[in-house]
DNA sequence: TACCGGTTTGACAGCGCTGTCAAGCGACTC
DNA sequence: GAGTCGCTTGACAGCGCTGTCAAACCGGTA
């Protein structure tokens, strides 16, 4: 019934340290020898035994996943990508959604990798732009990786993930300005997250960069929420110099825009283009559907699996630290019904 | 840096295996030694080593959560339900989302539960409901806890927690009755979700029961996504015999129905009352907000989950399988501003 | 032939815990 | 005082694998 490393062994006619070393793909097995074993791997249906192999490596094949995020469309790509990547390199994932703003939340997770000896961790926002939160995980002895916004690859001294939410939001804005809006508002999202401040600088960079003004009542503070998104809407609606077009920080915000423009009569895109972030199923579900940037939030988690299993690869065979390395991701335009020339 | 299990021994002055009967609860440990046992864990911040004490006693201390589920804010809240109990005893949780209809399916989860010896499984509809899948799954020798729409607690020999989707969908209905209307429609979900049919019957039985006639034309497929309302909505709204209410199996499916009605420019709820089903986020993101029936699912979870580990613990002990049980949850009626009384 | 260096393999200890079983201990009985 | 029982504790093996180190092997060289 069940079968361990030293059944596949004992077929393969080899001691049960050579399939220890076939299993970690230690490249010092003779061709033959290689395929001898795995032939009896497949033979047998051996799956070797995840808690032996991180009890005696002393560092369980398995990652984790901490975040605070109320978006369950991104959470769950999260989710899918970091788990792919997994798949192909044999580890196991242990998710960790937390509060970010909980006192205890260091403790929390110093004692989760105590416990299960967590090789590595994935960390999205917010938590991962936190300054005082990443020093503390530094002080781990854990490998880690950081999703964050931005793209100031050289500066990062940690392994991350770059967002280039600015550059995007520059893209967009200056679509929006290209078919003629000079009168573009903005509602951010919730403050503590850098991509939102990104984002905003992205909007404020093309609109400078393109001789346009921004009066200081086109910017309302959003919370990444589709109520918030109404309340904005409503707010800029309200205005006396009113804009004709409004970038909102996520597709969540925007599509509760598009409720409050209809609400207050207003039509879209033809007196009013509203365009989102995120190219979550919001954006297909609206009418019209929203003209936003397209966020590989799948690829850009299993870019991050894929870096920290490498650094932990890494550390494992030299035993020395790893040095950070960055990938970066750039959301694309994707242009829908929501937007349309300026009259 | 590191403390085990016998370092706390020695801080207690007992032998390790005591401080092993502490961990596990065993309960025949005197009052006082468990008292400076907890005292030494306590004072040294000991974490258990989930890896040998997994290999130890070969079983796992973590649950699997089968999933195959669009629906990102119903797998979310699972998690989390599940996530809660798994903190309350102890368990880690590896999620494993999945393609139903993959042919490997099967073989996946069997590598997985060798893999990982996971002691238990907490399984999700479709799959769920599926009679082939649970019953290879009970030939694999691991405990597992369905989660099933229905309420047949002693027809059923394996756990399992019930939504009772019929009786719900009855009140939903009885409701919209109650408020005077007679051409009521329904916009299915996936036929091969047993929930979809399973509110189907609730709504046949009380428009029976109301002695109302059903119009055939009035129940439509969907497939409880945003779009399949949309379309349901439309083709009922093209209806010579036109219902003046609509029982969408979702929220989702009654958002699309909400804004296709919004296109025909039919008022809701002046001129047509559309019910949701769910209580998920999309209920409270539409205007006018949906009435919809609560389904308290991060309860749900954590049931399921309290369910499985106390399974677990009782065959761990008496080494004889438990008995299987059962618990039931019933969605509450939320009236909200999509429906109102019959013209 | 003997020797050397590099490659490939095997023997063995031990990771931190649980299961098993036996020993210790106190209270009670005759 | 010896025997008995039930509760509590400890000694010890071993879970299935990896890390370490030494042995075996192989081709080339003196």
């Amino acid at each position: 019934m069940k079968v361990t490393i030293k059944d596949v062994a004992e077929h393969a006619g080899v001691s049960f340290k050579t399939v220890s070393r076939v299993i970690n793909h230690e490249g010092t097995v003779k061709q033959d020898t290689l395929a001898k074993v795995n032939q009896a791997i497949k033979e047998l249906n051996y799956q070797p035994n995840t808690a032996a192999r991180n009890l005696a490596g002393a560092k369980a094949f398995a990652l984790g996943f901490i975040y605070d995020n109320p978006n369950a469309y991104y959470v769950i790509d999260m989710q899918k990508g970091i788990l792919e990547e997994c798949g192909r390199k044999g580890y196991e994932l242990l998710i960790h959604p937390c509060v970010s703003t909980n006192e205890n939340i260091m403790k929390e997770i110093q004692q989760m990798v105590k416990r299960t000896q967590l090789s590595g961790l994935i960390v999205s926002p917010p938590l991962s732009e936190n300054p005082d939160f990443i020093d503390q995980l530094a002080d781990l002895d854990i490998e880690f990786v950081r999703l964050v916004s931005g793209n100031d690859t050289h500066q990062e001294d940690t392994s991350c993930v770059f967002v280039d939410d600015r550059e995007a939001a520059n893209t967009i804005v200056e679509y929006l300005i290209s078919i003629g809006h000079k009168k573009i508002a903005f509602i951010s999202g919730d403050k503590h997250h850098k991509s939102s401040s990104e984002r905003q600088n992205g909007y404020l960079q093309a609109m400078e960069n393109k001789g346009l003004s921004v009066d200081d009542a086109w910017i309302v503070e959003g919370r990444y929420s589709f109520d918030s998104g109404v309340a904005g809407a409503k707010q800029l609606l309200a205005l006396a110099n009113r804009p004709t077009a409004i970038f909102a920080c996520n597709d969540e915000i925007a599509a509760g825009a598009l409720l409050a423009a209809r609400l207050d009569g207003v039509e879209i895109p033809a007196q009013l283009s509203i365009v989102g972030f995120e190219d979550s199923p919001f954006s297909r579900q609206t009418v019209p559907q929203l003209t936003t940037a397209a966020q590989p939030t799948k690829l850009i988690a299993s870019s991050a699996a894929e870096l920290l299993i490498n650094n932990i690869t890494h550390n494992r065979l030299r035993s020395r630290p790893s040095a950070p390395r960055h990938r970066g991701f750039t959301p694309q335009l994707v242009i829908r019904g929501s937007s349309a020339k300026a009259n």
